[in-house]
DNA sequence: TTAACTCCATCGAATAATTTGATGAAGTGG
DNA sequence: CCACTTCATCAAATTATTCGATGGAGTTAA
């Protein structure tokens, strides 16, 4: 009933040698078990795939196509074969990173498709997450790589440090806070804050400073942050990299807080001591450390 | 050495009912047998798929992976076999079927995407020739379908008339004669004619004049023709469909030629009368002639 | 036209692959 | 500790596949 590779080969073989006979010395068999297989595939199928009615025989139409999709099938099942190879050549069959959302993600897109190109055999699985979700889910679940903002050391892991990204405190131009010069906390408090909720559960890390107002935004990333800011909904940090043509157009101004109105966060990339990265992993690190750091 | 979708099969059971035992079940096996392709599987790839160290034997990374390219594989089988019942069902495996490149694509495209849409299992191809290279394809080739402007009678077709394509007579509106009024035939003859070459070895057909001057050019098809006039090469004849735009922002403008400057061609699809289309190219037609007929 | 050849199907016998059924070692859970 | 589960392993039984030989039908070339 159901489809065996062994029988698409001998069909592939048939209609690229040029017969039964021909295609029994290429596969080493004897013509009459390629018949058989041919055969057999027919019953399986439940059609004829030749034309017997002539000298040679020859594809039908059906016969074709299914020919068609077997070669496709073939080359498939030639690649699962092939990854084994390749994972024991050292290149990890997955490769889980997660990423905070706050990164600028253009370099890092950019060092996953060359990958791609590259033809690495490893599945990557990218998950993005913000401020303390990153290291949550880095040890709680089976990622191996981390690249976050913040996290809390530990000597379990191996960090490496990237260029630094800038912070800035910014509003929309038309909010009332726009045009206000030497802005003290109370006044930021009597303003709506946006910030990007923490995805872990625990509460936001250090470095996250909120200004504890009346009224504050949670959004879910910082693409809805920075809408809500363009909105001019209210005031809060964003990273540099995400803002830099609102900026230059002028939708969006730094404000003028006492407090200063520009933070730099040292994004690190980290792995487990413990648990040796593979090829793939390896390689990128290397590569964002090369481009990034 | 090479893999068979049984032991594939067993893999994505085991994993799915949850132990070897359980898969044997589900497969009328005994667990033994189960016991033996999965070792089978792991002997081919060469690696283990499965940690026996525990007390239940718990998928490897390499096996997660190799279950996952395994179930897209043994989806595509599945995909494979089922073909056939759908040309039993009447589906012709394959349609080829030849258009002139003179009609305008998009209402065929849009057919074809729709086709797509509903699964239609059949293969379509499409080829492109122009004036009578498309019979010539139709007839020697082994097109079943032809979408053609200019036809030699034959009572072995089947014949649908389509809606009228309008041509016009065009050139650039920096071209000498674009501002020429009651151009004749021997004003004409001074210029350059671009004209696209009929794609059969025969000579053009009846409806397609040319206009005899001392230079033409033969462009290779209407893109290449439009861009031409576009860039004041020459003047000539372009349907209506493929210079909207360009008539719109008057970049080529319509010829004010005595002879007539519009041409009507009636498209016709024809199939042979003796070959009865498949149920997708019955379909086809159907629809060609319900939005373009 | 005929003899030699190629094409592919078919058959029984030989061989190889798979499954069975029974057993056992190791781990789990009351 | 005992009853139960997990999966591996082995010889025997069963099936699937291949072999080798044969034959009918079509081709090629003298």
């Amino acid at each position: 009933m159901a489809l065996d590779l062994e029988s698409l080969r001998v069909l592939s073989a048939v209609v690229s040698e040029g017969g039964f006979a021909k295609a029994a010395e290429k596969l080493n068999k004897t013509q009459s078990a390629v018949s058989y297989q041919v055969q057999k595939l027919e019953q399986r199928l439940g059609a004829d795939l030749f034309d017997r009615s002539a000298y040679r025989a020859e594809l039908t139409p059906v016969g074709e196509r299914i020919l068609a999709e077997g070669e496709r099938l073939l080359q498939q099942a030639e690649h699962v074969s092939h990854l084994v190879d390749q994972f024991s050549a050292g290149w990890e069959p997955r490769l889980e990173l997660v990423v905070d959302g706050m990164m600028p993600s253009g370099v890092l897109l950019s060092v996953l498709k060359e990958m791609v190109n590259l033809n690495i055999p490893t599945h990557v699985q990218l998950r993005v997450e913000y401020l303390g979700g990153v290291q949550q889910r880095f040890e709680q679940g089976d990622a191996e790589l981390m690249l976050a903002l913040a996290y809390e050391p530990s000597n379990r892991y191996v960090v490496n440090a990237l260029k630094p990204v800038e912070t800035l405190l910014v509003v929309s131009v038309d909010h009332a806070l726009a045009k206000v010069k030497n802005i003290t906390l109370d006044t930021l408090q009597q303003h709506v804050e946006l910030t990007v909720h923490d995805s872990s559960y625990r509460k936001a890390h250090g470095g996250w400073q909120t200004f504890g107002g009346e009224r504050v935004f949670y959004l879910s990333d910082f693409r809805a942050k920075r809408e809500a800011l363009r909105m001019g909904l209210g005031y809060g940090w964003m990273p540099m990299a995400m803002i830099q043509d609102e900026l230059a157009s002028k939708q969006l101004v730094e404000l003028d807080y006492q407090g200063g109105s520009r933070h730099q966060y040292t994004p690190v990339l980290i792995n487990r001591r413990d648990q040796a990265l593979g090829r793939a992993g390896q390689w990128l690190v290397e590569r964002l450390l090369e481009r990034f750091g």
